[in-house]
RNA sequence: GCCCCCAUCGUCUAGCGGUCCAGGACGCCGCCCUUUCAAGGCGGUAGCACGGGUUCGAACCCCGUUGGGGGCACCA
């Protein structure tokens, strides 16, 4: 049975690799029909937020990531938030204590770093060791200064080594590690600690981590043999460090780079599974000559040993193309379905739309739908359908409706105007005879005008279906207006 | 500086010693379709970082070089 965790810290903006990895540990579990775990690392006080916290949630759900054990779900080994188990980490930590895997420290580190400069050595080299036998007057002497001590792991003099389930064998030689500290002088535990600690309590056994904290891995080990020395572990977890996901630049993508932020995703209108489906691509491949698939299929699929080693690059727009084929993918009402609360949004449609708006909408979804990549586009692209009069683009104005444009806008007005039967092929069969015919215009010159005098832009949905869900009345205003205010001089 | 990771088209990747003068996708460029834009169809552009080994044979294995990245807190 594996059992995998995500197990982020709650402390502002959701970050889009962090999702990546929530993602590939909820596949790895649901592919090996395991346990995903989802845990909140709230141990720092001072950056955390109950509201982050809430989004987080929110995030998860929204990206179909459920988690069988967690936050408002419960489990056998709550509670999920670390800030509620400072208990469990006192507890674990007086074991090692009794057992002698942890010493009290005094050290500062202004007196490592002097240490460090007298020896000669690279201050960069981190803590000494040199708190590792202090006799019992020696710490009685550092608490009649006024000190607290830290409690540092005593690292094991072995090389740590472990196969990586993505890297395979990767090695720390003994003694590169310094000793750390696991709770601070005060008392409050450190990630380092309550990482691995609940780790072991809630029985991982797959840790999918990113490559960021591979360096970290070798303490880890040296805690999980402590641990389990004390009972608290039954053995050390598989670790699996997926690449990271770069920005623009040759960097890890940061949270001060507006692409990390997971919202601005959701709020374009990505689908989840679109979503999903990017994700899963920055590391990860179905197969040799397919990459867009659903959730589900990528649960059949996925192999965490097959997961690339390299660091990814996030591609806008190949997120945008992937999210593209699954919007087009969906059956007509369910895109409808998701592009109203955008359209509402916009004060375009009212949510629920009245049967009105539901009936141009049905209509249009076919073809708005092949142009919609991501769900906001749709306010751009559909806005001429429910509003009483258009704003014109300036440039598209500029482009389709010159002062020698202005006889086709009469044209058009005149042909529609009495058109007995208002259909898309009436309509069509209207303007060809009105403009190709009547005017001798080649089919770019004659449309693009009336395209723009309707829609307002050079771009919009199919003419003629346009015109019969506008109606004559909006269609005859709106080529009248243009014919005043844009080809008047 | 020290430790560690990584190295196939611009980007994400397939490739797990011969079937690869390297496949797919995004992007880009043509053409077709066409009332715009898309979608769709067809075609094209572009890559195994370098040097040594191992082997009958290397994109695939080993070593080195170079390059890139990450980490070095009483943050997570």
């Amino acid at each position: 049975m594996t059992v995998t965790r995500f197990c982020p810290s709650p402390t502002g903006l959701v970050h889009v690799g962090a999702m990546r990895t929530a993602l590939f540990n909820w596949a790895h579990a649901r592919h090996t029909g395991g346990t995903f775990v989802f845990r909140i690392e709230d141990t720092d006080a001072a950056r955390d937020s109950e509201e982050s916290y809430r989004h987080l949630l929110d995030c998860m759900r929204w990206l179909g990531l459920d988690w069988d054990e967690g936050p408002e779900v419960g489990g056998p080994h709550g509670p999920y938030r670390q800030s509620e188990r400072h208990e469990v980490y006192r507890e674990v930590a007086a074991k090692l204590v009794a057992a002698g895997h942890v010493y009290e420290s005094f050290s500062t580190n202004e007196e490592v770093e002097a240490r460090r400069r007298a020896a000669g050595q690279d201050p960069k080299l981190g803590y000494d060791n040199a708190d590792r036998s202090l006799t019992d007057a020696q710490k009685a002497a550092f608490r009649a200064e006024g000190r607290e001590p830290v409690l540092r792991l005593r690292m094991p003099d072995t090389d740590l080594v472990w196969a990586d389930l993505i890297r395979g064998e990767v090695r720390f030689a003994a003694g590169s590690v310094p000793d750390f500290v696991l709770l601070r002088g005060n008392g409050v535990p450190l990630y380092p600690f309550t990482n691995p600690v609940d780790d072991a309590l809630m029985g991982v056994t797959d840790v999918l981590r990113g490559e960021d904290l591979l360096p970290s891995t070798p303490r880890q080990l040296a805690l999980y043999q402590a641990l389990t020395d004390v009972g608290v572990a039954q053995g050390t977890p598989r670790f699996g460090h997926l690449p990271l996901v770069f920005g623009e630049g040759n960097k890890k993508l940061s949270k001060r780079d507006p692409q990390s932020n997971f919202d601005v995703y959701r709020e374009r209108g990505f689908l989840p599974e679109g979503l999903v489906n990017y994700l899963a691509l920055l590391g990860w491949a179905i197969a040799d000559d397919r990459d867009v698939f659903s959730p589900a299929e990528m649960v059949e699929a996925f192999d965490v040993t097959r997961v690339s080693a390299n660091p990814a690059r996030f591609d806008l727009k190949k997120a945008e193309a992937i999210n593209a084929t699954h919007v087009r993918a969906l059956p007509v009402d369910d895109y409808v379905a998701r592009v109203v609360p955008f359209l509402a949004r916009a004060g375009l449609v009212a949510d629920p739309p009245t049967p009105g708006q539901d009936r141009v909408l049905r209509a249009i979804a076919p073809m708005a739908q092949e142009r919609t990549v991501v769900l906001s586009d749709a306010v751009g692209l559909l806005g001429f359908l429910f509003t009483e009069d258009v704003e014109v683009d300036p440039a598209a104005a500029a482009k389709n409706l010159r002062p020698e444009d202005g006889e086709v806008l009469d044209a058009a007005a005149a042909a529609l105007r009495d058109l007995e039967e208002w259909t898309t092929p009436r309509i069509e069969q209207a303007l060809k005879e009105a403009l190709v015919e009547g005017l001798g215009r080649k089919p770019r010159q004659a449309f693009g005008p009336v395209r723009v005098a309707l829609s307002g832009r050079t771009v919009s949905p199919p003419l003629y279906e346009s015109i019969e869900l506008l109606g004559r009345d909006r269609t005859v205003r709106r080529l009248e207006n243009a014919r005043e205010t844009h080809t008047r001089g």
